[in-house]
DNA sequence: TATAGTGCTATCCTTTTGGTTACTGGTAAC
DNA sequence: GTTACCAGTAACCAAAAGGATAGCACTATA
């Protein structure tokens, strides 16, 4: 149903905004708790990764853990059940021969949009910082 | 200082669209390196609480230690080191009666804003969405 | 003198994470 | 028959993260 709910009724605050709105800086935790939430759910360095490349096209096991450096099939088979546990994949098993198996995103997924697009343009120019600050004078 | 930088000159693709470019869904590796890249700053639970509260006015460790709750104080000082190594926060030492520390972002830090806010935003409905659970029906 | 606060560090321990190698049972290719 | 692919799991081990408790040198307060 509601997949295009716009923040208008109810307006949402930005971490900023909802320290002001507080009026001076004694309650930061309205803001780090529910950070921490999110957090909790997308722990660890391999999770977004692997929406990532789920949300690719790569939709089986082999194929998820081919495209992402250095993950393991043990790791990979562990944080697919987490984001499983947490609905934010779907495995689906087909009875084909031989049987596959298949990792789709949920919808619920889909709203980590922003926050891999926001993690993605700060590390392409943390990246840039980074190399950058060799020739640039400290 | 550059502090009002419009995406223009460049144009910065989402994740999304820098995948679209690709043209099918063979690279993911262009978005989940920058995304990890990102992911190796902020690791762990501790980091962006500890700017979340540097950058609501707690600038003493005593006084963050205190704003974030269940953490200790070898954590707190580890994450702190990790963090100036990052340049995200300046650690200064003052020589008032007793000798007092404080501790500042850095502007890098603040660059790191629409990552928070993202997080915030999310973990925000996320929180409901869990509360919201059970009394919905799936 | 005792107590409390400051900015940590040290020690010890447990949990989590990650890595390695090996293995299963079925199918398909050589 | 041998090899390889598939989707994992098991066993073992190392490293990192995190938690609990204690302590230090110093200062301020009572």
């Amino acid at each position: 149903m509601g997949a295009d709910i716009i923040a208008e009724q109810e307006p949402v605050l930005t971490a900023k905004e909802k320290c002001m709105e507080t009026g001076d800086h004694k309650d930061c935790l309205g803001v780090i708790m529910p950070v921490r939430d999110a957090l909790d759910v997308i722990n660890g360095k391999w999770k977004l990764p692997i929406i990532i490349a789920i949300s690719r096209g790569h939709k089986r096991f082999r194929d998820i853990e081919r495209n992402i450096p250095r993950i393991t099939s043990k790791v990979l088979s562990k944080e697919l059940k987490d984001l499983e546990a947490h609905k934010l994949i779907k495995r689906s098993v087909f009875d084909s021969q031989p049987v596959s198996v298949e990792y789709t995103l949920t919808p619920y997924a889909a709203t980590l949009n922003p926050v891999i697009d926001a993690l993605y343009a700060w590390g392409t120019q943390h990246r840039k910082t980074i190399f950058g600050s060799s020739e640039a004078q400290g």
